[in-house]
RNA sequence: GGAAGUUUAGCUCAGUUGGUAGAGCAUCUGCCUUACAAGCAGGCGGUCAUAGGUUCGAGUCCUAUAACUUCCACCA
């Protein structure tokens, strides 16, 4: 018997004990079944969760029950993406000090002990919401087998050539002191001066004006670029120019990046302002000169500006040309300016030997795979596409910082040599241990590699990482494609498109069939919701705790595949209504059948009515989670459960309350129906509201059907041979029902009010009659009279009064 | 500058292959109906952003325009 108040607090956490103690969502491993194979996003151990995370995980969530509910075999792993940057800045938060300024170990420690509370709560996050991953066996990307694994790419990618060591410029951020990669790139909007500066012409009085945001790197400059078809700048190509204040003479070259529209025309070149300027040192071979330090100062090139902060010398810099009348005019202007989405840094970049993946000789490929992808929803192939059309940098994957895996490579002492670990010693930490065989020049003396790499170089193997943790083979295809690649759309560009290079570069083969991108939650406001800005109000924890997990899960279901939604509480309050509504149909239709036993019997036309509905609704209900529509499929599973409460339960309780009156046959027809429609109801909403649903299953059907839970007792089919007929023709009954109610209402009577009699004009009389009972009842109509006629219409007699 | 998305009721959004505009919320009117007042029945409410086009017929297909959002490029 179900309790008159269903209680979520107690019953969520019943059944996920429950669950989580009987290994219900256990992976078999070996089984015979299709298996349906998820690489589930890790979370990144870098702070607090928000309800966009949440919302995006119930969608994966869903999926991954569905395909269970289907009878498929769900690899449904679950890990951490533990390692590096993110990492290290949220403990450098905490601590309140820069890595550096700690032990290597100690503070590689700290971070250890930082993240096992983070993934604590992570942990206990993901069990309230009532997730079916396999929580027991997690990986975790700072964890020995991914190190391994991240290892063994790096050691086979490197065997293929497709990784190289070298002196180049790279992205570097002065802030967290490490190179990075294109994809960490955010554009932001920052105020800036544009500085129109003199350059004289060498050996004349006449100058040209050049103009600039960055007036510190005049003491670095290398040359000077105008468009070759600027007829009003051309004579300048033979002549040299100062460098105002610093005073040395520079070349003036010609280039077609070069917009002769934009400033004066001419531009300075220094390695390296910007993006440019790295493109025009490579086809020009222009000279390296260095203006900064690691950590943002200037070099000894600035002379007696040396050892300022970029910002300082500039302001220094513009005074001493303002002194010296070298400065025309100002003029503020907001750019866009590359910045580290880290830490919000502008970058620079930077010479120094760094490890890359060559993506940039495989466009084409990664292109390609793009294509041969599917997309859900398909708009969001493009954002891919656009992205690998615009790459420009190699994927840099070393990162000069602490928290992260370590390369498995020493260079040799005496000649330089790069040694790499055996592929049988992986993983290694070259800091701790050596190569186990001298140089091939005879040196036996070795530099450990001090960089780490990337997070991405080891987060892009997940689903190499997730196949390891069946197989244990370490770097392995043997579930590779998987099925499903879910994660919101800001990861399309760096998740999904690494992976999907490594997989490629690995084993030519799609890391996965399907992709599922969801949306961003936004505030109530539109703007977007930050790690940083999550309150207490609408942490994912206090929501659950307030409104039940199945609620939450129930708003989440509710968002639209791809697109960004604002939070809202309504559906919130919806979905409070539909767990209140489930429990209490549960607990009426239940209550007639307690020592019942399915049996089938002569049905009642209201009963197969609704029992093709059912037909109807699983079969659209199924295809619809197939393509991902959760949303979709949910609306129609809602309405056909509010039809079923409002119209077929409300006609059949009375046959349900009295078989003395309308006969056992007529009865059973109804708990026939009943026991499986509310059944069939049940396990589709168990997807998104799986803990009401095991609590009405457990408390009744549980013994019947001989399961140990609703969530591996598979969907339930009663065939896909819909009588579409008997649907249309039902639907009219309910269409006489419902206009006899609209008529008390206008009438603004009691709906229990007798009427004397209704005539009823269709060309279906014969199988209205058939329901006759049925409709007397649930409209407290005495007499129906028929007429036969092509145009459906009812015609209402007299209200009884109530008193007589 | 390139690309994508959005625009439908007061609000939040559905609308699959073209065939009489849908839901929830809000609002209004009623109803204690042998599960549920956290309920039920019903009413009001829309030139489907704009302008053209294809079609017997367009929210849906095509073209252009506008507004908003996002991604990318630019960053001298």
């Amino acid at each position: 018997m179900l309790d008159k108040k269903y209680n979520f607090l107690d019953k969520e956490a019943k059944w996920q004990d429950y669950w989580f103690d009987n290994d219900i969502y256990k992976f078999e491993n070996g089984s015979k079944k299709k298996i349906f194979a998820i690489d589930t996003p890790p979370p990144t151990a870098n702070g607090k969760i928000h309800m966009g995370h949440l919302s995006s995980y119930i969608h994966i969530e869903t999926i991954a029950r569905h395909h269970r509910m289907k009878g498929e075999n769900v690899y449904f792993p679950f890990g951490f993406d533990d390692n590096g940057l993110p990492t290290e800045r949220y403990v450098e938060k905490i601590i309140k000090k820069k890595a550096y300024e700690l032990p290597r170990a100690t503070f590689i420690n700290i971070c250890l002990n930082e993240i096992k509370t983070l993934e604590d709560e992570f942990f206990d996050l993901y069990k309230k919401a009532g997730f079916s991953c396999n929580l027991k066996t997690h990986y975790s990307s700072i964890g020995p087998r991914a190190q391994k694994i991240s290892q063994e790419s790096f050691f086979d990618l490197y065997n293929k050539g497709y990784i190289y060591h070298q002196e180049a410029p790279a992205l570097w951020c002065t802030e967290c002191q490490t190179a990075c990669a294109q994809s960490e790139l955010e554009d932001k909007d920052i105020e800036s001066t544009f500085n129109y500066i003199k350059f004289y012409i060498s050996g004349t009085d006449d100058y040209v004006t050049v103009a600039t945001t960055r007036p510190e790197m005049l003491c670095g400059v290398v040359c000077v670029f105008i468009n070759p078809n600027d007829e009003k700048n051309k004579h300048l190509l033979s002549k040299k120019l100062v460098v105002p204040y610093f005073g040395y003479e520079v070349e003036v070259l010609a280039d077609e990046l070069v917009d002769p529209e934009k400033g004066s025309g001419v531009v300075m070149c220094c390695t390296f302002g910007d993006t440019t300027d790295k493109e025009w040192q490579r086809k020009h071979n222009l000279q390296i000169k260095k203006c900064f330090t690691d950590d943002g100062r200037m070099t000894e090139l600035a002379k007696e500006f040396a050892g300022l902060k970029t910002l300082d010398a500039r302001e220094q810099v513009i005074a001493k040309l303002k002194e010296n009348d070298l400065l025309i005019k100002q003029e503020k202007i907001v750019h866009a300016v590359s910045t580290h989405d880290r830490c919000g840094t502008p970058v620079e970049i930077a010479v120094k030997k760094q490890w890359f993946i060559d993506v940039l000789s495989h466009k084409q490929e990664l292109y390609d795979a793009g294509l041969k992808l599917n997309w859900h929803p398909k708009s969001m192939r493009a954002r891919y596409l656009n992205w690998v059309e615009n790459l420009a940098w190699n994927w840099c994957i070393s990162r000069q910082r602490y928290f992260g895996v370590p390369f498995p490579v020493w260079y040799c002492k005496n000649c330089g040599k790069v040694v790499i670990a055996d592929k049988k010693d992986l993983p290694v930490d070259p800091l701790t241990s050596s190569p186990n065989h001298p140089c091939e020049c005879g040196c036996n003396e070795f530099v450990p590699e001090n960089d780490v790499m990337d997070t991405w170089a080891t987060s892009s193997l997940t689903p190499q990482i997730c196949t390891d943790l069946v197989t244990g083979k370490g770097l392995d295809d043997t579930m590779i494609p998987m099925d499903l690649r879910p994660n919101a759309h800001d990861n399309i560009r760096v998740w999904d498109f690494y992976t999907i290079t490594k997989s490629l570069y690995h084993f030519n083969k799609l890391p996965w069939t399907d992709l599922m991108i969801s949306g961003y939650v936004t505030s109530e406001d539109g703007s977007k919701l930050a790690k940083s800005k999550a309150n207490s109000q609408n942490s994912p924890q206090e929501i659950i705790k307030t409104y039940s997990a199945d609620v939450t899960r129930y708003w989440a279901s509710n968002l639209t595949l791809g697109k960004d939604t604002a939070f809202s509480f309504v559906e919130f309050e919806n979905g409070k209504k539909l767990v209140n509504k489930l429990w209490n149909v549960s607990k009426f239709v239940l209550s007639f059948l307690e020592d019942y036993t399915p049996k089938k019997v002569n049905l009642e036309v209201v009963d197969k009515w609704i029992l093709e509905k059912y037909k109807d609704l699983y079969t659209k209900f199924i295809k619809n989670l197939d393509n991902y529509e959760i949303a979709l499929a949910i609306n129609e599973l809602e309405s056909f459960f509010w039809n079923f409460c409002d119209n077929y339960v409300e006609i059949v309780k009375r046959r349900l309350y009295n078989p003395d009156i309308y006969g056992e046959e007529k009865c059973n027809s109804a708990k026939y129906t009943c026991y499986y429609i509310l059944l069939g109801v049940l396990k589709m909403f168990s997807i998104v509201l799986p803990h009401i649903t095991e609590e009405i299953y457990m408390d009744y059907y549980a013994e019947k059907e001989n399961q140990k839970s609703i969530h591996i007792s598979n969907y339930l089919d009663l065939g896909s041979d819909v009588d579409q007929s008997i649907i249309a023709k039902g639907d009219k009954i309910i269409d006489i029902v419902s206009q006899v109610r609209q008529f008390k209402s206008v009438n603004k009577v009691s709906l229990k009010t007798f009427i004397k009699d209704i005539t009823i004009s269709s060309n279906i009389n014969s199988f209205i009659k058939e329901a006759e009972v049925d409709i007397k009842a649930v409209c407290s109509v005495n007499n129906i009279i028929y007429e036969d006629s092509q145009d459906f219409n009812v015609k209402i007699g007299e209200l009884i009064p109530e008193d007589k």
